[in-house]
Order: structure tokens, then C-alpha cells, then sequence
DNA sequence: AGCACGCCGACT
DNA sequence: GTCGGCGTGCTC
């Protein structure tokens, strides 16, 4: 095929910046076509070049239909008349179909795929992917039924449900009577609604609607259903709420940026209670009044249903709430009801940050310090950070929020990069912050309950609770029964078999041993695997076994556990809402616990080990540690009676401990930065890490070392510090080591991460380049 | 990543 | 004699 004809191929004519020329000529004078770079799904470092007829309407962030070696795959155009670059011109293949001219995204978000890309030195098609929902990578018989002009067809996918829409009419009222004007009139009101709603909403609702049909008033049209469990009910809105000072003032601050149509961040610190939705909300009001959409962050969109809730409840169901258990096709239908225009606010977790709104103005990430924003595997990229590059890129205002901000934040914010806003007290009056007191383990045995983690201080405090009729948490960062299992015998500990770490023994459903790190399960062993003897213990604690003593006890209280084994994802909102109504009196939990439940009645809250998180071999543990401090903390005494937090710790002069007991943020934060700068350390440096696997370990090391000999070549001396193990040195059956980049700036560590990412590697090693690493684990 | 081509074992 | 295993190599 192909009229390649006569166009005898120039020889790659550019010069940099120069003007775009033609590099193949059609024959007969027709306008030639021009050379357009294109970036496919496919995890390649590199773009494409395509002939694009002269008739074709292309443009950056056109969709198109280009072939890749022998399959059909949809790219998006990057550049327009690029030039032939090196690619000898004779290989140049022709744009199939532009699927649509009008770009998939916005302007300000390709560029911000392409500088993330660049940043993480991910493949860009890896980062279209993560930005494009999957149907938009369309496979091959999609392609062929949709055929060229088949946008629509190929996007079509997902249920299709029925929405009412009240027909422009001149008509008053009074045309109909009874339910059926009532109907009419809220929907005149409202807006369109789905049919299920609107027959749920009266008593003979489908009748009211049939006549409302026939009259011509209303009218039913097919759209593709939003099936989601944020939509299921309908939010009363609710009325404002009055602001405190402090929440005037930041949000005046941000209204102003706002309003200002400039670029501009801000750190938003307030406690936990202190109102930091109410501002988020307010600035988003404010930016759609003037005409811009916003943007919302949070770190897991199932924990923070009451956000969400406020959200709609005062703006409606103009929102998408974008989260995990959305299936492709739903996803799909929300990705194109935000592109159009119609869904103004997004609500999301880390991936919400490439959500398609056209005209960004607003951008708030909440509980910026989340360790969750970064994405640790795949494109390993971290939302919160190119949240604050998409913002700047697209004039929008940047709010970032938190009870305890990550150092990062706060160096910015002491730069003058970010504008910082306190919210100092609780909203609601009367909430005060409550008093913590140490429990210095050292000092301390078991409790009456023979428990070492339930001390007598703890104990006497929770026969307190438990008099007054009030509720209790307890915060042990270790799920199952007990994290090791001993043989007294020979002193050997039961490890994994493929990751050579302890197993966790666990008793419910049934008595297991069980590696946290990968799925492997085996029946509680008799005897010790090592030397046969039936001298097996159980040591340390977990929260199962805290839950039993609890519950021998104290036999009258009402007593349930929260943590990944009892509780993924939906049902840990129905152990809090058992909490919330009075039907458990102590709550013993992970790392869930410690989220911003809204629990009034909670008194106290215990933390029966603080040392675990700071024992992590993370230079950010102490951050951790303390974040974790002041977030559990801010559990207790949200009502009106004043709460009371026991920190028990064998470390109560580290100054994560002793900080977070004296409520004394700046105090840590300073010991904190020091530590770090005397290190190099993030913020005052920039750290990467290069992580290897394999199932063999030589291989493994043997790349490694060669990799950081490359690295060391082209990055300043001393920065490349290992290889060594990585912490959890076998995982999953495959041996793990790594090396860190530690530079003074971005600039320094580039070259060096270049080199690594283009010197290739043994194919059965896996090797992973984290910049800004959120964990060194 | 896909999807080809390519070169060695058990089946109609 | 073919179907099919996944090794390796390329995609403008």
C-alpha cells in the first residue's frame, strides 16, 4: 500500500527551534504531510514518530490510532510537525485515524504527565496510563468495531442507566397536580436525577413520572450509570457553618489567590477538629463561582466518608468521588463526565491527581504528611508533590493541609515556598486538646491482667472508662495474636519460608502462622520446625492477644477490634459506627484506629507501644513516630468531657515521644530538621533509591554492585551510598538489595539515576528507581 | 507490554 | 508429519 511514492526522504533536515518542514512530499502538489511525535501506552523510555496526512486535524493531545509493530494501539500527539528526528523516514508509519482532535486532556495536564515522567525517569506511556482509565487504551477489536470516527463507541462501556431531566417549558406548575407537580417542581429544582431516585422519592413516584412523561414535561434519557456507593443516597445539603476567627483568616488568604486567578500554595495546619474541611469546601464554592474547578486529595477515599459527605452536602452532586472499588467501566463514565465539564469537583485518592478537569483553579490535598500519597510501586510517583507542580502549572491555588505536616512541608513553607495558615484550636467550643501522660515501660510489669502491654496505669485508667460509661481506644501498631513464635528448646524463631522474616501467630478464625509480608499461611506449627521439640511460645503482642486479656479483664465491657484482619476497607466503617452508637466500650486497633474518626465519647486512648514505628530503619521514623503520636492522641476527647492519652514507651526522652506528650510540634520539628541537615537528608537533600531483586541472590548483588559502580561514575563522590541488603533482605522468595543517591539537589542526582536507567541489566533481576523514596524499607 | 519469529517435544 | 512450549527481539 502506502503513497510513499516519489518523496524521496530529505535527510533529517532540523536544526533545533528552526521552522517545521514538510518531510515527505506528496506527489501532484497536495499539501505535504507532516512528522508528529506521539507517546503510546507502552512501557518504552521513548516516543514515536508518525506521518500525519495534510487533511488530518492533529494537535497536541490529539488522540490518534497509530499501528506498533503489528497491533492497533490509541497514542496521544505530543508535538506537531517534530521533524523525522532520527528516524530514518522510510519507517515512518501513517497516523491510521485521529480519534478525536479536541485533547484528551488538558494542556496543563500533559505537560505535567511529561514533567512527572521526566522527574520519576518512568516511561511515559507507563505515566499515560495511569492518567488515561483503561478503556481509553483500547485494544484491538475495539479499534476495528469503532472504527475511525468510533470516539463514542470505543468509550462506550460501563451500565447504562435512566436519568430524568425536566424539559425547558413555559409552563408553570399548575399544569399538573398532586406528587407529579411536586416532582416537577424538584426536579425543576434539583436538576436531572436518576429514575431509581426519583421513584423512591414518592409513594406512587413512577406513576407521577409516567404523567409527567406524557404531558412532555420531563424527559428520560440513557446515560451511563454512576453505580456507586458515595451516590447510593441522596445528601440533605446542609447550611454552613459559622467560621471561627482562624478559619476566617485562612481562608480569607486563599479566597484572595483565588480570586486572583494566580498561582499560589498554601500549608494549612490545624489540629484534627479544627475545621479544615469547612476552608476546603469554602475555597472550592469560592473557585466555581469564579468559573474553575477544583481538585481534592485525600489518602484513602473509604476512610474518609464524612469529607466526602460534607462535600456533597454542600455542593451537591456535582462531585466525583473517585476511589478503588469503582469498576473500570464506572470509572470510565466518571473520567468523561469530568472531561466534559459536568463533574466540577473531584474528590479522590493519589490518582485523582490526573483527573481531567478542564479549568483547574483549586487544588487541596488533605493530610498532606500521608505516606500513602506515594505511590511505591509501578510509577513510583508521589501525588502530593505533583499535586503542588499541577497546581503551579495550571494557575490554580494549592492548599495543603494537615494536623502534623511532613518536614518537606514545613521547609517550604519556612522558604516562603508555601504560605502557612494555623488553625490553632478545635471548632467545635469546649473540645480541648487532651492531656498525655507517660507510661515509661521500663519501669513497669504486666498489669493485673498478666498483660505487659496492659500496665497498671493503663488498667486503672480503663476500669475508669469503663465506670463512667464512656469509651476507650487502645493503639498497637502489630496485628494476630503474637508477632514471634520461639522454640524455648533451641531458641530458634519460625520464619517464612520465602521471606525469612518471624512469622505472626494468629488465633482467629483459626490458629495460623502467617507472614505479613507475602500470603503465606500455615496451621499453627506443635513442634519447633528447627529441632523437633514441642516447646513453642508465643512472644510479644499483638491485638488479638491484647483483645483477650481485655477481655478476660474486664468480662462486662463490650469490646471489639479494629485491624486489617478483622475490617478491609467497608466493614471497618461498621466497627466504628458500633463505636459511635455506644455498642463497644474499648476498641483495640491498628494504624485505622488512628485516622480522623469523628468519636465523641472516646475519653481515652492508649498507645501501648510508641517505640515500634521509631525502631523502623527509616531515617523518617521519628516523623512517623510523632505523626502517629498526634493523630492518635487527637482520638481522644472530642465531645465535651476532656480526654486523657497514655503513651507507654521504653524511649520517653526521644523527642518524638517527648514532643508529642508536651502537644510541642515546633520543639520536634527543630530537633528534627537539624538531625536531618546534619545528614543530608531530605528536605535539606534529595534522596533516591535504586532496589533490586531477585530470586538469585548472586545475581542479584552481582547487578547491584555493577549498577552503583555506574552510578558512582556520574554522580558527585560520596553520594552513592551501598549496595547493601535491603532491609527485608527476602521477600516473596526473591532476595532484595539496593543503593541510595544522596546529592545536594536534583541537579547532582540526575546524571547518575540517567545512567543507571539507561545501562540496562540482567533480565532476572528487577530493578526499581525510587526518587523521593517515602519509605527506605 | 504485546506480539512476532524461531527452534525443540507429544499428539491428530 | 502438525500443534505448541516460551526464549529473544523489536516496535516510528
Amino acid at each position: 500500500m502506502g503513497a510513499r511514492g516519489g518523496g524521496a526522504p530529505r535527510p533529517a533536515a532540523e536544526a533545533p527551534g528552526g521552522a517545521p518542514r514538510p518531510v515527505v512530499e506528496v506527489p501532484g502538489g497536495a499539501a505535504p504531510d507532516r512528522c508528529v511525535r506521539v507517546a503510546l501506552p507502552v512501557p518504552l523510555g521513548r516516543t514515536f514518530t508518525y506521518r500525519a496526512a495534510a487533511s488530518l486535524d492533529v494537535r497536541r493531545g490529539s488522540r490518534v490510532w497509530v499501528e506498533l509493530g503489528r497491533r492497533p494501539v490509541l497514542g496521544v500527539v505530543l508535538e506537531v510537525d517534530s521533524g523525522p528526528g532520527d528516524v530514518e523516514p522510510a519507517r515512518i508509519k501513517p497516523i491510521r485515524a485521529v480519534v478525536e482532535a479536541e485533547p484528551v486532556v488538558p494542556e496543563e495536564l500533559l505537560e505535567l504527565l511529561v514533567e512527572l515522567a521526566r522527574y520519576y525517569l518512568a516511561p511515559l506511556g507507563d505515566v499515560l496510563r495511569l492518567a488515561l482509565p483503561a478503556v481509553e487504551r483500547a485494544r484491538r477489536e475495539e479499534l476495528r468495531r469503532a472504527g475511525v470516527e468510533g470516539s463514542e463507541r470505543i468509550a462506550a462501556v460501563g451500565r447504562v442507566a435512566r436519568r430524568v431531566v425536566a424539559v425547558e417549558d413555559p409552563r408553570g406548575l399548575d399544569v399538573v397536580r398532586g406528587q407529579a407537580r411536586d416532582l416537577l417542581a424538584w426536579l425543576r429544582e434539583a436538576g436531572p436525577r436518576e429514575v431509581v431516585a426519583v421513584a423512591s422519592r414518592l409513594s406512587n413516584g413512577r406513576r407521577a413520572l409516567e404523567r409527567l412523561v406524557e404531558l412532555g414535561l420531563v424527559r428520560v434519557e440513557h446515560v451511563e450509570a454512576l453505580a456507586d456507593p458515595f451516590f447510593s443516597e441522596p445528601v440533605e445539603r446542609d447550611v454552613p457553618p459559622e467560621l471561627t476567627v482562624a478559619q476566617r483568616d485562612a481562608f480569607a488568604a486563599i479566597a484572595r489567590a483565588i480570586d486572583a486567578g494566580g498561582p499560589a500554595a498554601f500549608l494549612l495546619q490545624g489540629v484534627t477538629g479544627s475545621g479544615k474541611t469547612e476552608v476546603y469546601v469554602r475555597a472550592a464554592e469560592r473557585a466555581l463561582a469564579g468559573g474553575r474547578d477544583t481538585l481534592v486529595l485525600v489518602p484513602e477515599i473509604a476512610l474518609t466518608p464524612q469529607l466526602v459527605g460534607r462535600f456533597r452536602a454542600r455542593l451537591g452532586d456535582g462531585i466525583a468521588v473517585l476511589h478503588s472499588a469503582l469498576g473500570e467501566g464506572e470509572r470510565h463514565a466518571m473520567w468523561k463526565r469530568i472531561r466534559s465539564g459536568e463533574l466540577r469537583v473531584v474528590v479522590g485518592a493519589r490518582s485523582a491527581l490526573f483527573a481531567p478537569l478542564q479549568r483547574l483553579g483549586l487544588v487541596c490535598v488533605d493530610e498532606e504528611h500521608d505516606a500513602s500519597f506515594k505511590q511505591e510501586d509501578g510509577v513510583r510517583y508521589h501525588a502530593r508533590d505533583m499535586a503542588l507542580l499541577r497546581a503551579h502549572r495550571a494557575g490554580a491555588v494549592a492548599v495543603l493541609g494537615s494536623a502534623t505536616p511532613s518536614l518537606g512541608s514545613l521547609a517550604l513553607a519556612e522558604q516562603g515556598r508555601l504560605e502557612r495558615l494555623v488553625l490553632p484550636s478545635r471548632a467545635r467550643s469546649g473540645a480541648a486538646l487532651p492531656s498525655v501522660e507517660v507510661v515509661d515501660l521500663r519501669r513497669m510489669g504486666p498489669g493485673p491482667s498478666g498483660e505487659r502491654l496492659l500496665t497498671l496505669p493503663l488498667h486503672r485508667a480503663l476500669e475508669a472508662v469503663l465506670r463512667d460509661r464512656q469509651q476507650a481506644i487502645l493503639f498497637l501498631n502489630r496485628r494476630g495474636f503474637a508477632p514471634g513464635i520461639v522454640c524455648e528448646a533451641c531458641g530458634e524463631v519460625v520464619v517464612c519460608p520465602s521471606c525469612d522474616v518471624p512469622l505472626t501467630a494468629h488465633r482467629t478464625p483459626r490458629p495460623e502462622a502467617r507472614c505479613h509480608y507475602c500470603d503465606h499461611r500455615a496451621p499453627a506449627p506443635e513442634a519447633c520446625p528447627s529441632c523437633g521439640a514441642s516447646a513453642l511460645t508465643l512472644e510479644g503482642a499483638g491485638t488479638e492477644r491484647i483483645q483477650e486479656a481485655l477481655e478476660r479483664s474486664f468480662p462486662a465491657a463490650r469490646i471489639a477490634r479494629l485491624d486489617r484482619d478483622v475490617a478491609g476497607g467497608k466493614r471497618s466503617e461498621r466497627v466504628l459506627e458500633r463505636m459511635r452508637s455506644g455498642e463497644v466500650d474499648l476498641l483495640v486497633g491498628t494504624q485505622m484506629v488512628a485516622k480522623g474518626h469523628d468519636l465523641p465519647n472516646v475519653t481515652l486512648v492508649g498507645v501501648l507501644n510508641a517505640d515500634a514505628a521509631l525502631a523502623l530503619p527509616d531515617f523518617r521514623a521519628a516523623e512517623r513516630t510523632f505523626q502517629l503520636l498526634v493523630q492518635v492522641a487527637g482520638r481522644a476527647g472530642r465531645g465535651g468531657v476532656p480526654g486523657r492519652v497514655l503513651v507507654q514507651t521504653r524511649n520517653p526522652e526521644h523527642p518524638a515521644i517527648a514532643c508529642a506528650v508536651r502537644h510541642d510540634a515546633a520543639s520536634f520539628v527543630a530537633h528534627e530538621l537539624a538531625d536531618r541537615r546534619e545528614l543530608g537528608y531530605p528536605p535539606f537533600g534529595r534522596l533516591a533509591a535504586v532496589r533490586l531483586d531477585a530470586v538469585d541472590a548472586g545475581r542479584a548483588e552481582r547487578e547491584a554492585q555493577r549498577l552503583a559502580a555506574i552510578a558512582r561514575e556520574h554522580a558527585p563522590v560520596g553520594a552513592v551510598l551501598g549496595p547493601a541488603p535491603a532491609p527485608l533482605a527476602r521477600l516473596r522468595g526473591r532476595h532484595r538489595f539496593r543503593f541510595l543517591l544522596r546529592c545536594r539537589d536534583r541537579a547532582a542526582m540526575r546524571p547518575a539515576l540517567l545512567a543507571v536507567a539507561r545501562a540496562g541489566h540482567d533480565p532476572v533481576v528487577r530493578v526499581a528507581i525510587d526518587v523521593d523514596p517515602a519509605s527506605l524499607l
